[in-house]
RNA sequence: GGGCGCAUAGCUCAGCCGGUUCAGAGCAUCUGCCUUACAAGCAGAGGGUCGGAGGUUCGAAUCCUUCUGCGCCCACCA
């Protein structure tokens, strides 16, 4: 069969990915292989394919082929996130642009209806998606967290911990979005410098005088004030403690308080307090025992309670608005400053969070966080890169109570019922509302009580409540304890980015020691946020992303996974060229020509000369050897998680060490057949660099694998063992090497003097003890320039006078050129270096001059100062013999 | 305000539990080649006093101090 000059990705990679899937290579069921799993991190279950997934589940893939080759029971979990928030608030805007609908003219059932129509349509995209991206997830075992089965584990866990006494049930300050009408967790908020005012505000004392200023940005609040508060230690407001101001407008009188919370230095010393509307306030008001006014609704509009009737139901920026001209006209307004200030604002929604005091679910984080922290420092559980240790250590010893509850519907509604007697409200917490409900007749005494007499919690659970037991509820661990969990729990490694280490990792890790007593897994691998060119993290209000499926088109997957890991350390940014994609791409087209090369050879049984022979199988010898060194440096990139390392060093050694010269060393004469031995060789080398490399370009090294023999049916490369690392000679490769350099040198030389390759050297002519021996076994130097060996010319042969020195290793070479070199440059050239060589030696001799190097310094190393010496003396005696021929001329 | 981290070739980075893998890789640049696998290619080259200044040491890109310039996290004053 012709192949083509180009790799085309296209007519590969699906069928490759049918043909796995359809054998079940991808299948894991427990049994007696070691096992290695992963559980992805599920994306938002309407989410699409985007760089940050790709670069994610590319380094998942490649640890998860890398495991299966390696002969263990690899399994990696895939699924989806309900991710309640941000799908609900996709939901809502679906429905209001699509249908016509409002959220608020719906019942909780009508809207969870559409929200799973929501879901049926665009749910599960990403995970077709990830096949494109050659994911070889266990489809099987696809989870989402809103799964029977899932929504089940999550309201045990809820019941567990609150019969544990770690969930309660408080009143609040929270972060709360007006927009979503729900409460935001501390991680939920995102904090930007935004342009503000800073209303200096008069409030007169009561008999219409003096009084105190006050600054604040929101003068829609001044309503909610409960009091001024001054510094104790301000002598400029000593006298008015204790003494009584009125609000503006409303001339609501409030007393003013001392409390030492109350900067002198800033503004003007004296601070409303709006205990309803402000954490910090809030905290004054409980010290002081101050009343709470809210004027705020949910919906950030201001209520009745506010009592200055203009602004009543106006949204709070209204109502600012309005503020300005009401506080000039009332004689209240001191000035007006512009300011810069630090606004936090919904993650989802991006409306300005909204400080609200809310009765809420909390969970407990003290007794969970203790195991968590230590179980990271003391590396129980490593993460990759360390330093992420910091982050974490500094989060988890400032661990706040961690709000659950969430006023949405799109999630798993609390399982908490209450009952109302003689005025009291009692709490029923249990997995099903019939246990509730026997609870409560219990408790109660009110045998004849029924279901509608309970009224079940309206909020559902944050959705990292849910996505926190992932690695454990996917295992079907509180079911089936039992179960297969024993096998695939711990899981061996978790990736992902470091952006939810808080909101996620560190959460899984909690999990997993409460509810399972164990590391949920054993490394972290956190990858960096990937980025533009211009360092700018890729959003889709940017439009700097490129389009995650067309890269896919362009360059393959294949080439995406490559340009990802090519410049994707543990835990550093990626900064995103298509450049990489590129790069991907042709070495693709390199491995694929380097196949359409081997596969055009004819064969015979054996060597056209010794030579010949000789120099083949000097050669695979060589590739052998080297590939053990190549595949001992994987195996310690891959412990160490340093897969684009590992990556990097296949890629230099299969285009270079394998193409550049291996391929060119073996390869047979125009029209000439190569011998029988070589080529099976060459073709079980490349099925082993293929396997090796398969972890990392899945698809077109199956297809290689394939082209390069008829492989029985289940013979795939996928399904192979990884390469192992055998003994080397490292005497020997160094030889090779040196070798190489002559070539390399000699290859200079013909370039700097313009000698075309059609118009080879007629002779270079070279000498040498070790590369000697090396040259002479192989009979490389009939390789790729001509060469014999100074010691093998006839006395009138050895007289060079058109040649070129150049030094390697210890060695020394000459080169003969038909055309008339450039002595001038020549000399200059041998100066230069020979100056170069007498500094080195020098600072080498001044090192063996120092007694206390010598004295102090160990033993091989003084010893290799030596060798270094004398190298240099005798580069040094045949550089300045080189000048002297030349200088006769 | 508190904490963490970074600074190495034009760009992106590796090296950093001191001493021949020590000044490296890829990309970019330059030179010469459409040579019978590949121009998505081949053969070569140039380019950095490892941010500045001190210190420890026989020896520092590597350890310490300090300065400068960045980045990030946490907290947040009206």
């Amino acid at each position: 069969m012709e192949l083509s000059t180009r790799y085309s990705p296209a007519d590969t990679e699906a069928r490759w990915y049918a043909h796995w899937e359809s054998r079940g290579y991808f299948r894991s069921v427990p049994d007696d292989r070691e096992p290695f799993t992963i559980v992805i991190p599920p994306p938002n279950v309407t989410g699409v394919l985007h760089m940050g997934h790709m670069l994610n589940n590319t380094i998942q893939d490649i640890l998860i082929r890398k495991a299966r080759l390696d002969g263990k029971n690899a399994c990696w979990v895939p699924g989806t996130d309900h991710a309640s928030i941000a799908t609900e608030a996709k939901v809502v805007r679906w429905l209001r642009e699509e249908k016509k609908l409002r959220k608020a003219d719906l019942s909780r059932e009508e809207f969870m209806g559409y929200a799973y129509q929501w879901k049926d349509k665009y749910g599960g995209i990403i995970l077709e998606q990830l096949r494109k991206l050659g994911a070889s997830c266990d489809w099987e075992r696809t989870a989402f967290t809103m799964d029977p089965s899932y929504y089940r584990d999550v309201i045990r866990m809820f019941v567990d911990l609150y019969g544990k006494g770690k969930l309660y049930r408080g009143l609040r300050m929270v972060n709360w979005d007006p927009e979503a009408k729900t409460v935001l967790s501390n991680e939920e908020v995102i904090y930007g410098e935004e342009q503000s005012q800073l209303f200096h505000i008069h409030y007169k004392k009561q008999d219409g005088t003096d009084g105190v200023v006050i600054a604040t940005q929101r003068p829609e609040t001044i309503f909610a004030d409960v009091a001024i508060a001054v510094n104790p230690k301000d002598a400029r407001y000593k006298a008015l403690v204790g003494q009584t101001v009125l609000i503006p407008l409303i001339n609501r009188p409030i007393p003013v308080i001392a409390d030492d919370y109350v900067d002198i230095e800033f503004g003007t010393g004296a601070l409303k307090i709006t205990p309803a509307h402000d954490q910090n306030d809030y905290e004054v008001g409980q010290r002081h025992g101050l009343e709470i006014i809210d004027t705020i609704t949910d919906d950030g509009r201001m209520s009745e309670a506010c009592t200055y009737q203009p602004i009543v139901g106006k949204d709070r920026f209204e109502a600012r608005k309005m503020m300005q001209p009401a506080l000039e006209a009332s004689g209240n307004l001191v000035k007006i400053e512009d300011y810069h200030t630090n606004i936090g604002r919904s993650e989802r929604t991006n409306t300005v969070v909204e400080p609200k005091l809310s009765l809420q679910w909390f969970v407990k984080m003290q007794s969970l966080g203790e195991p968590a922290l230590k179980a990271v420092l003391e590396e129980e559980i490593k993460f990759y890169p360390p330093s992420f240790q910091n982050l974490y250590r500094t989060w988890m010893e400032n661990l706040r109570d961690w709000c659950i509850s969430r006023q949405l519907w799109w999630g798993q509604r609390i399982p908490a019922w209450y009952y109302t007697q003689n005025g009291q409200e009692l709490v029923f917490v249990a997995e099903t509302a019939e246990e509730a409900l026997a609870a409560a007749r219990r408790e109660t005494g009110l045998a004849d009580l029924q279901l509608a007499d309970l009224r079940q919690d309206e909020d559902v659970l944050d959705t990292w409540a849910s996505s926190w037991l992932w690695p454990i509820s996917v295992f079907d661990g509180f079911e089936k304890p039992d179960g297969e969990i024993q096998y695939y729990y711990p899981t061996n490694v978790l990736v992902t980015g470091w952006d939810i280490i808080f909101f996620w990792v560190a959460r899984m890790i909690m999990a997993g020691y409460e509810f399972k007593g164990r590391r949920p897994f054993e490394s972290v691998y956190f990858t960096g946020m990937v980025r533009d060119k211009l360092r700018r993290k890729m959003s889709k209000s940017l439009g700097n992303s490129p389009d995650a499926l067309k890269l896919l088109e362009d360059f393959g997957a294949d080439g995406v996974r490559y340009g990802l890991m090519s410049s994707a350390s543990a835990g550093g940014d990626i900064l995103f060229d298509e450049k990489l994609c590129e790069n991907g791409r042709n070495f693709c087209n390199k491995l694929w020509n380097a196949l359409r090369l081997i596969k055009g050879w004819q064969q015979t049984d054996t060597a056209e000369t010794e030579a010949d022979a000789r120099r083949n199988a000097l050669a695979i010898r060589w590739m052998r050897e080297k590939f053990s060194t190549v595949i001992a440096e994987v195996e310690s990139d891959f412990k160490s998680f340093r897969i684009s390392e590992a990556l990097l060093g296949l890629y230099g050694f299969i285009w270079d060490d394998f193409c550049s010269w291996y391929l060119e060393m073996i390869k047979p004469g125009f029209e000439k057949p190569v011998d029988k031995p070589t080529y099976e060789a060459t073709l079980d080398l490349f099925s082993d660099l293929m396997v090796a490399l398969h972890p990392f370009m899945p698809f077109i090294t199956e297809e290689i694998w394939h082209q390069l023999r008829e492989r029985a049916s289940g013979d795939d490369c996928m399904r192979q063992r990884y390469p192992k690392a055998g003994a080397f000679d490292k005497a020997f490769l160094e030889r090779v090497e040196t070798a190489k350099d002559v070539i390399s040198k000699v290859r200079e030389l013909r370039n700097a003097n313009r000698i075309k390759p059609k118009d080879p050297l007629r002779m270079a002519v070279l000498d040498g003890e070790s590369a000697r021996a090396l040259l002479a076994e192989s009979g490389w130097q009939e390789m790729v320039v001509k060469l014999a060996f100074l010691s093998d010319l006839q006395p009138a042969e050895k007289d060079l006078p058109n040649s070129k020195s150049f030094i390697s290793g210890t060695d020394q070479f000459f080169v003969e050129f038909q055309e008339k070199i450039d002595v001038a440059a020549e000399l200059a050239k041998l100066r230069e270096e020979v100056e170069y060589q007498r500094g080195f030696l020098r600072s080498v001799e001044a090192k063996l001059n120092n007694e206390r190097f010598v004295g102090s310094a160990p033993a091989p190393v003084v010893e290799a100062e030596r060798n270094k010496q004398a190298d240099a003396l005798a580069r040094i005696a045949m550089l300045e013999e080189s000048m002297r021929k030349l200088e006769q001329e």
